[in-house]
Order: C-alpha cells, then structure tokens, then sequence
DNA sequence: GATTATATATGACACGTGTCATAGGGTTCC
DNA sequence: GGAACCCTATGACACGTGTCATATATAATC
C-alpha cells in the first residue's frame, strides 16, 4: 500500500485527488492539508511514502518544504505540483532533487502514474518542462546587478536601495539601467518580471 | 439524469471534477472542455442542462459564455467557478443572473450539492462571498476619471491617453492624482490593482 | 439665484527614472 | 604589461509622475 500526503490549498482540487487516489487499489490518503506547515507535523508523524506538494501553498511553500524534507533526510519521496511552468521554480525544484515535477495542466491518470514511479526509483518531469530545460538561458546579470534587482523586487525604492547597500543613488541607478539593457525590458518593474521568470532572483 | 458540460482549462481538476460527478448515480458528464470557443459549441449542439464554467478560460471568458448563453436564451443553468474572490467578477455574474457563484476553495461535495440545487431552480453562492456583496463599496470615481484610469490598464502612457481621449497632459495628470487620493493608492499601477480588484475598471 | 459637483485647462515644483559619458580601483588571465 | 571584466562613483539631460493652486464653463440641486 502506498501511503500519500497531499498538500495543496485548493479544497476543490485537493478533495478531488484525494477521492481519486482513494479508488486506487495500491494507495491511501494518509492526510490532506491546506499549508505547509500542517504538511510538516504529518511528515514528521506520519511518514508518508509519497508527498504531493503543491509549490504554492501558504505559510511554508511547497519548495521549502521540499528543502526542509532533504535537510532532515526525511525518507519520503517529493512529487511537486504547480500550475505555472515558471524555469525558476523547477530550476530550484531540480537542485533539490525532488523526484517529480508535474504541472496541473496534466490529466490526473498521469499524476496517479507519477505516484507508481517515483515510488519504484524513477524520475517524473512534465513534457512540456523537459524541453525549457534545454533551453535554458543563462543570467546576464552581475551579482551585484541581481541583488539590486532582487531589492527592488521587495518594494525598495532606488534611495532605499542605496541606503541598503551603502552604495550612491547614482550607482544604483546604473546597475538598473544596465539590468533594464541586458534583459531587453522597458522599466525595471518589467525586468522584475522577466527575471522572476526566469529564475534569477 | 442531469446532463453537465465542464468548462475549466485546468486539466487535472477537470479531469477530477468530472470523474468525481460521474460517480453521482443521477448525473452525467456530456463533455468537459478547456476553453470558451468549445464549451459554446457543446452547449448549442448538446443543449446540457447545468454548465460548470470556469471564468478564466482561454479564448472566451466564463463571463463572455454567460452573457451569450443569456443573450441567447439557452435553457442551461450556470454556475461558475473561480479561484478569485474578486467583487468584479462577481458583480458581473450577478448582473448576468447566473444560477451560481463558487470559489475553487469550496470543496467538491458543495459543488455536486450545487449542481442538484440550480436544477431546482435554487440560486447558490459561497458563503464568503455573499458576505462581499454586503460590504460593497461604491465607486468614487467620476465617469471621467474612471475612463482614464481604464486606459492605464491597458498599458497606455500619460501622452497616449491624452492623445486618445482629446485632452491635455495636465490634465490626464490631474485626473490621476485624483483617482489616486480617492483610491488610497501610491501610484498608478496600484490604483488600477485596486479599481480592478473592485471591479471598477 | 446661490451652491455644489464635474469637466477641462495652465503653470509650477519636487522627485523619480532611464540614459550617457567618463573615470578610478580591483581581479583574472593570456 | 595589457586586455577584459567588475564595482563604484559623478554630473548632466530628458522625461515621466504626483501634487497644488487657480481658473472657466456647464449642469444639477437646494
């Protein structure tokens, strides 16, 4: 018997898969929680086989989760499930190795075979996501760049920015100037977006 | 035997919602589809008698389909589902009357629960919402300033929408600054957040 | 008829933002 | 020793943005 874990806020969806899995023969629902944090204590209790982490869940998300499960050497193995194909989600999934990557956009019959696999060994990733990992571009950014790109991400204005970093409001100014260049955006609102994507920050 | 069309691009919880109402001994799932252009096709050929619409759905909106299956006077019931509590999308569908209002957050039972009461002629939303509907605040923005403010949205810069709209740069500005003090926001950007979340624009 | 709200406009001030040219330090590597 | 990067900085220019004071005309309302 495979014991799962869900962990995804939607109740709709969450409901729904736990029925469906329920119908499988091999499998039981052990939990179905609605946050990351609830997800821990049943980790910790309960054991489980399988995890079913939805990336975007409140109060600890689906990814620190994932870490936390890697750093206490938790047994489980981590299916993560997200609706967006965001490169930096499953950049940061892969360098966790969870064992599988699905996004929602796939039928459930393929979640439900996920669960068999990961289960004998085998690595699961989405199709769709395989190929951007060929694709994957490289950051243009300095370090320097990223991290300033990272502040204005958390709201910070160019002067906060400087304060933060002890650097000029001029300074500051340049390394967006030059982020906005590299990453072909309009503002630097946009090149927040593009990076965030991406990955980079 | 209730005859039910799912309308909803995400493909495991469509999957999940019409396997789960298939279990039902007194309904059936006539098709399930993931955008506007096909859940219109199924309705005018197989005339179902419930519609599950998602309202973000490629091509047509949940909202767009309910307004043409109004328009049209198909006999169907809808109920539409959403993740969003947006007083916006609400305020539509109630002006389009549908049979039903649900967050994805509900979970299934209420669902099929709903399905059974539309048939009946029964009007059902999620209790959260309904607690919105009584907080509604009115608009405080001129007809002018809401026009404006919808031409943000669309990305057009202070220049473009004076262009548009036959007016000055002073005053595109002025009009503006007043939506921003009466919407309590910092910039334009947020004053359109807000408007959008309340359904103004 | 006076008051009030709305639509429109102008001019001015302060700030924020993006770009450019330029320049002095520091690594790293050929 | 250069060449090629990176980090840092300054000063200047052009524009965009938000605010304010002020003004006129029109319509609605008391």
């Amino acid at each position: 018997m495979i014991r799962v874990m869900i962990a995804e806020d939607q109740h709709m969806l969450r409901g729904a898969l736990s029925s469906l899995i329920e119908l499988e023969t091999d499998m039981e629902v052990l939990a179905e929680v609605s946050d990351g944090d609830k997800a821990w204590e049943v980790i910790e209790k309960e054991k489980p086989d399988v995890c079913i982490l939805d990336i975007e869940i409140p109060v600890v998300s689906g990814l620190e989760l994932a870490e936390k499960i890697r750093a206490t050497e938790q047994s489980c193995k981590v299916l993560m499930v997200t609706t967006f194909a965001r490169p930096g989600y499953l950049q940061k999934a892969i360098d966790l190795e969870v064992e599988g990557y699905l996004l929602k956009d796939e039928p459930i019959d393929y979640l439900i075979d996920a669960i068999r696999k990961v289960i004998n060994g085998e690595r699961v990733i989405s199709t769709d996501l395989a190929a951007t990992l060929f694709m994957k571009e490289t950051n243009p950014m300095t370090e320097r760049e990223t991290e300033v790109l990272r502040l204005v991400k958390e709201g910070l204005t160019t002067n906060q920015i400087c304060d933060r970093l002890f650097l000029t409001k001029g300074t500051v100014r340049n390394y967006l100037s030059a982020v906005i260049q590299k990453l072909y955006a309009e503002s630097r609102q946009q090149a927040v977006k593009i990076a965030s994507e991406k990955g980079w920050i």
